[in-house]
This record gives structure tokens, C-alpha cells and sequence, in this order.
DNA sequence: TAGTTTCCCTATATACTTTGTCAACATACT
DNA sequence: AGTATGTTGACAAAGTATATAGGGAAACTA
């Protein structure tokens, strides 16, 4: 029940790039030293994160990566599945990653999964990035550091 | 956010063992082959639950496994934990298993996946075993298909 | 007591995840 | 053009999860 650390390290990244959006890029070796976070693991989420459409990145000298869409847009839901592919602890309970059970009578076992994968994506698909981190207009610049995680 | 293959396993071993409760012993290869899952894997696992006093063995002929308590008296959450070793999809707001943050600062991060352990822990920790088998008694002779998952 | 059945234990093999390394490629500035 | 900075991709090492193998201990049968 566990969440991997690729989807631990990918949220923790799409903070500092909800928290900048629309001001800078923000570079790999930033997040990297923000999070400890091995720099070229990093690299590897985000470019999942690119492929996925979720942020996009741009080369270069003041290169880096920047949200591909408005924080309030980006669920956990969304970034989640990305990397765990599934919201569901088992498989034959996914709605959007559905495999069948291995087991071919029905399955009682299956009806409390469906109510914990239900609950699961109730919360993390109606958060988005921005209710975490709020939008950078509204920081609170006195007090910078509640909003890194 | 997945249940590994040992818990699993080890749910849908309990299950049977559930519905023989006071009836009769349960062989790890009548389990094996109930299930599909690989003999010598789900030794490893019933041992598991032995040593967590979930279940009791006893060996030779007509030997087998039983529950230690009756199935309204395990919950899903227990056995899970034994496992997964906390429900929480991140170690730092885990009750039963805390382990501080990665990160010093407060972590607004961690609000969502407190509640996604609260909804998670409120399913599993009040479904027991029975609630998913039914009793023996309890168990409509006429599709015993029913209850085998 | 010999034999059979079943659980118990340790070591090893395989696969996947996570982490680390290396060498190219792209962009932007001077 | 040259250089600094950053991205991309392939690959190797370490760690964890999953699965297999072989022998040993306990309990029943006869």
C-alpha cells in the first residue's frame, strides 16, 4: 500500500515547479538539492513527467522545467497514476488499469478493495497541486518555508 | 499505492481458512491450488502469519492450519500490516509505524497523505475476515462458489 | 518402531526497483 | 564558432520483492 519513491519524488518536484509557475524555470540540480534526491533519478521522473504532459522542459543555458498547465489543473490522482499506474491496491478493482483477477469465480475479496481504491481516488483526484502549495501569488513570503515540503 | 504479492496472498489464504473456522485443518496445497500461488512462496508466507499469531499450524498427517481467533476478530488492516508494514502510502504519517520525514520543514505534502491513510485505515481496520466469508454457519450451501474468491 | 504426511527452516535463484555512471545531444549566451 | 549549461538515452550496480529447492522436525498411522 505504499506509494514508490519515483511517485514520492515526482510530487515532491511538481511542488517547486507548482510554487514557480508562470515566474521561472526550475532546474534539475535545484529540486535535486531541495529534496535530496539522486540528481540523474530525478532526471529519469522527469522526463516521465514530460512525456506524460504534465510539465515541459526547455534546454539550455536558464533552461529547466516549467508546469504544463495551471497547479489547479494537475491532480495527485493524475501524477500518481504516472508512475504506479493505478490508483487500485489490486488490479481487478481498477477502473482505468483494469486486468482481470486471477481467480474466476467471484470475489468477495475484491468488494473491499474497490471501497479502499474508491476512497483513495476520491481524495486524490479532487486535489490538485495548487491546493498544497497555493498559487505563487499568494505566498506567504514572510514565512517562505511552509510551503516546501 | 499497490498491495504487494505476499499480502495478497496471505488475504486470500485467510479467506479459506476463514471458512473452515472451527470446521477443519487447511493444507498449504490445498491453499496452493485454491489460489495459484506458488507452494513453497505460501509456506513462507503462512509461517509469516503463524509467528504474527494470526494463524496456528499443526504438523502431520491431517495437519494444516487454522485461525487463532475467530474471523470477526481479524481485521484486514492487521494482516496487511504484517506485510506492507503500515497502511500509509508514506512512512512519515504512519501511526503504527512512524518514520520521520525525509524533508525538516513542515510538510504540507503530508496533510493529503494523512487522509488518504485515514480513509485507507478506516476501511481495513473495521473489515474483518467475516465480513467477507460470512460464517461457516452461515454459508449458503447452495453456491458455495460464492464464497471462494 | 518404520513409514508417511505435513509443517518448519535456510539457502539460493530470478525479476524488478532504485540508484549511480557515462557519453552524447540541444540550447543560449559571448 | 566556442563554451557553458542543461537534457536525453543507454547501461551497470545495489537493493528489495518474488519465487524455487532441499533437507529437517513434528505428528499421525499401523
Amino acid at each position: 500500500m505504499k506509494l514508490s519513491a519515483k511517485g514520492d519524488y515526482a510530487l515532491r518536484a511538481l511542488m517547486d515547479l507548482s510554487m514557480n509557475y508562470n515566474q521561472r524555470l526550475v532546474q534539475t540540480k535545484e529540486i535535486s538539492q531541495n529534496h535530496s534526491i539522486p540528481e540523474k533519478f530525478l532526471e529519469q521522473i522527469l522526463r516521465e513527467l514530460k512525456n506524460a504532459g504534465i510539465i515541459t522542459a526547455k534546454s539550455g543555458q536558464n533552461g529547466g522545467y516549467t508546469l504544463s498547465r495551471s497547479p489547479d489543473k494537475i491532480t495527485f490522482g493524475e501524477v500518481i497514476r504516472v508512475f504506479e499506474g493505478s490508483l487500485s491496491p489490486i488490479g481487478c478493482v481498477s477502473v482505468k488499469q483494469y486486468q482481470p483477477c486471477t481467480e474466476e469465480t467471484f470475489c468477495r475479496f475484491q468488494i473491499i478493495m474497490r471501497r479502499v481504491r474508491e476512497a483513495v481516488s476520491d481524495i486524490l483526484d479532487n486535489t490538485t497541486l495548487a491546493d498544497v502549495t497555493g498559487t505563487p501569488a499568494k505566498m506567504d513570503e514572510s514565512n517562505p518555508d511552509v510551503y516546501f515540503i
